[in-house]
DNA sequence: CCTCGCTCATAAACCCAGCTTATGCCGTCA
DNA sequence: TGACGGCATAAGCTGGGTTTATGAGCGAGG
């Protein structure tokens, strides 16, 4: 959401006009399943709750979205958007709920994986779920820390499995790229460089003030690496979903991480304007103990960061 | 205690493991405020309140989140990772209910919409709600149809402005592209097509099976159009999300909407495949009863979609 | 030095959303 | 026609989240 100045209209929180995460899991079990009393039985409930369930987010949203009959029950129209709308929360709070059990950290663990900040946020969810789809029984614990934390835990052995990101590998470990965090440059469509038929010289990229991470930040030091010690911010924002939202709503050409924009991307929000004879991508490692090659748990996580 | 019925171990729905979308607002807005008592403020909720939910929420996930002192609170570590994954949920919340109340459709609308369902599940809820960040006051109904269902509501001037998919533009309506549904083909990295350094042959991608949603679908359509009347089907699944995740686990290539895959294709559980010598596209075009251009709102609706 | 102002925590009482159990109605199929 | 599967309704219970009221820690300023 935008910076909330001016709050003016006090409007209900979205919890508020949003079901709740029960209710969409019940909604994706009916379309899936075609009865009321199947999905309820599923979840784990009974056929009147579910009933009673599924009436009140009708109700909540002013739509019908379940035609009942006595041989089942399938999605209207709206129904069915509705449903595809939710998938979406869905599928987010199952990637929440994949790096949250591995925060946890129980002792227990039989994967201890310790990764920089961008990896645990965007990728490691990922890779946990499908961890868990080929291995149902793995019990991974995460922490989250800067390069030196995760090599200190590793050396500590106090960690299996590392992920970093960035140009040098710390010592004593072994390490294998296992993807790339490729910046590249965005703008809205309406931005004259969205229009360009060839890629932006790097030269024009160094003069343009740009929408930026503030200084300091892993971003905005990669790119004034790649530009060679120079970045005219012509916004400095603190968070990486600030400088995405000014992009978006047209102020200006943003340095993001590729990760942080898919959505917006294929969903045309914002663009990418490819770059001529710079390099904005950084590697992202998996790392371990020198010698100490991940087995296991570890050797099959490891398997999947590389498809 | 729920009984285990048929799935080896009964495990409780992601609603008990996931706070619920109430509880991830105020966490971000913790974040933002740096004040459990400003962000309950924020939520017009008192500050016991919001305490005591932090705090059950930490519980929940056994995770410490938030360092409180006497001077305001600040995210840890893991706060902040947890932080950045309920974001995502809300952001998809947030898209679920500009599409929810714009479906409620009232009949106080200003803007009344007619969309086809692709454009519908993917596209109207981002320009909903940029048009409510930049028109916070206009009301907009949505109606979701085929091609016909859209044309006859505008033609019987039940709606002022209308989307559709697809090749040919109905009669007596004027039109406008304001996207493209590309679709791609996609393969999980692993795959050799993964590692080409050539664009596929169209020939090879006729001939070869895929992944593909059931004979008849809007995808199927235009991969067989494009391909001339052949697709061979390695697997027919009936939703895409379906087709998605056979071929992020690696069960061969699929055919899949641009808009679909966004995500997927950020974090590289998919990779594009390009294809020499096919266009994989249908256009979307905003419609109009012929003569009766939108004005007001749904001008500034139509200026959204083309950025 | 002491008090104000901000922070967060605790305790008790309340309320309502969602659950269960029990039942009824409707249509289909053998 | 009776059995079965599907959904709806009603009554009663429970628990999580809320409020109000209060207390305690820390810093700033008169």
């Amino acid at each position: 959401m935008s910076e909330g100045v001016g709050e003016g209209l006090r409007v209900a929180g979205l919890a508020h006009r949003v079901p709740d995460l029960g209710a969409l899991e019940l909604l994706l079990a009916v379309a899936r399943l075609g009865s009321l009393g199947r999905a309820a039985r599923e979840l784990g409930i009974t056929q009147p709750a579910a009933s009673s369930r599924i009436r009140s987010m009708e109700r909540q949203l002013g739509v019908a979205m379940v035609d009942r009959s006595p041989r089942g029950s399938r999605l209207t129209d709206a129904g069915a958007l509705v449903t595809d709308w939710a998938r979406r929360i869905v599928e987010a709070a199952e990637a929440f709920d994949a790096g949250a059990q591995a925060l946890r950290g129980r002792r227990d663990s039989r994967l201890r994986v310790a990764a920089s900040m961008t990896i645990a946020e965007y990728l490691l969810p990922g890779w946990l779920m499908a961890l868990r789809a080929q291995r149902p029984d793995t019990a991974v614990s995460l922490l989250a820390g800067n390069s030196a934390a995760v090599a200190q835990r590793l050396l500590a052995d106090e960690a299996d499995l590392g992920f970093v990101e960035g140009l040098t590998v710390p010592t004593d470990l072994d390490a294998v790229v296992v993807g790339h965090d490729r910046l590249i440059v965005v703008t809205a469509p309406g931005h004259p460089w969205a229009r360009r038929r060839t890629p932006l010289p790097a030269q024009e990229l160094a003069t343009t003030p740009l929408i930026l991470r503030e200084e300091g930040s892993g971003t905005r030091q990669v790119l004034e690496t790649a530009l060679g010690g120079l970045a005219r911010p012509l916004l400095e924002l603190s968070s990486t979903t600030a400088v995405k939202s000014s992009a978006v709503s047209g102020a200006g050409p943003a340095v993001l991480s590729e990760l942080a924009v898919g959505e917006e991307l294929s969903a045309r929000r914002l663009v990418s304007i490819p770059v001529a004879g710079v390099r904005l991508d950084r590697a992202l490692r998996a790392v371990w103990r020198r010698g100490h090659r991940p087995t296991g748990p570890g050797r099959d996580l490891l398997g999947l960061t590389r498809g």
